[in-house]
DNA sequence: CCATGATAGATCGTATACGATTTCGTACAT
DNA sequence: ATGTACGAAATCGTATACGATCTATCATGG
């Protein structure tokens, strides 16, 4: 009946889905007390939802949980942020790898364009539209993966890395230009039909952002950070 | 208080626990209908906590969840194997590559110990033990990983894998043999302090079941799958 | 002034109850 | 005999209620 997207979503999914986005963009700030009941207020269910959103959450690491005392937005730490990348590097590399040899001259041209963007938005200082377009760039990439669990781990940890930038990791700026130009060299990779291999370690290396040097020392095997 | 374990663990934990050993050990088999109020009467709790385990084991893939209509274990299918093994393969074989300037010299003699064990159960037939022993020797292998995300990774991998292997998909005769050959080469890997790129790649290549065929050309890049 | 213990408040954990949805069996019409 | 409609049973989804546990505050003694 209704036309719109599914009005029919359960109440857990709704609050799952609320604090995802919230976390996400920044409004809830790592440190910050969930409370069951404040939630449930505010969206006007009880508490027994919002429980399963939380450990929901809890279970993609974006939330901390504590039993009898609450949860809180995740807090951040370097070494935290660090592995979680270190993480996405691996998962991610791999999926592009797993990627490349299904990846079409359509994606690759949007690929490209999409990229050219990502210059604009160097040049005009726009970093909330170069991280929209960074992610689409790369969700391309990686998106023939055929192995589903393979992108899901990739999309968890591209939540919990947004999670952490929207709230103080922000981009350092001169990575950015580095990084246009790294996907320049990935781009290059791929359509040369370049070995699965090579493109998953470029694609890693790009993550740890030493895709140069793995460049420049190519025949030495990189490093894993 | 009480000596033994934590007596103080909650029921939506141990019910997670509870179900997760029987899925784990194969007395679930895959297909079977999870239905809470069941649950509940035989753990002597209400519905609620049940279901929050079970939300838990959805969230790892060993069950499989529809609205309205109840839970069963997951059920397995070629195409999923082959998934869950090559994700574990990635995984573990990133934890394998990043422990490998982390690993002891006793943890070497220990498993190089094991994997002569693991000839003996070939020789006596004892496939039980084959599996424990053969977890434990991976277990050292990644164990000294320093990513706690990756290590997660990988334990959820197995646990998958587990849950499969136990109902169906068991070990192929010939395979476990050639497992224990891998194994040793692995070990020779790290005794020579080979680089952690070579090391993760022999050990995702041993998860593939395609070391050999690694070792035989690893001049060329080596296919993911 | 500081340490310690008790009390009150806040919050979580779970039991119970009831409504919503699905599924399955049965009767009926074709 | 087969397909369909209807109704009952089963099961999930969530609201509400209450007990358990933790935290913070404050009084008391050193």
């Amino acid at each position: 009946m209704s036309t719109a997207a599914t009005t029919t979503a359960s109440k857990s999914e709704r609050a799952y889905q609320l604090l995802h986005e919230r976390i996400g963009n920044g409004q809830l700030v790592p440190g910050y007390r969930l409370v069951l009941s404040s939630i449930a207020d505010e969206l006007g269910c009880s508490v027994v939802p919002v429980r399963e959103a939380i450990r929901r959450l809890e279970a993609e690491g974006l939330v901390t949980f504590e039993r009898n005392v609450g949860a809180t937005v995740a807090s951040i730490d370097a070494t935290l942020y660090l592995h979680t990348m270190q993480t996405l590097s691996i998962v991610e590399g791999a999926a592009t790898g797993l990627a490349a040899h299904l990846i079409t001259d359509e994606d690759l041209r949007r690929a490209r364009e999409l990229n050219n963007q990502l210059r604009e938005c160097l040049e005009n200082f726009e970093p909330v539209r170069f991280t929209r377009l960074n992610n689409e760039f790369h969700a391309i990439l990686y998106g023939r993966c055929p192995n589903p669990h393979i992108l899901d781990l990739v999309h968890r940890g591209w939540n919990r890395l947004n999670a952490m930038r929207a709230s103080s990791f922000d981009l350092v700026p001169g990575r950015a230009r580095e990084s246009v130009a790294e996907h320049e060299g990935l781009l290059e990779l791929l359509e040369a039909k370049a070995s699965p291999h090579e493109i998953e370690m470029a694609a890693r290396a790009h993550r740890t952002g030493t895709l140069n040097a793995y460049m420049a020392q190519k025949n030495q095997s990189p490093s894993l950070l």
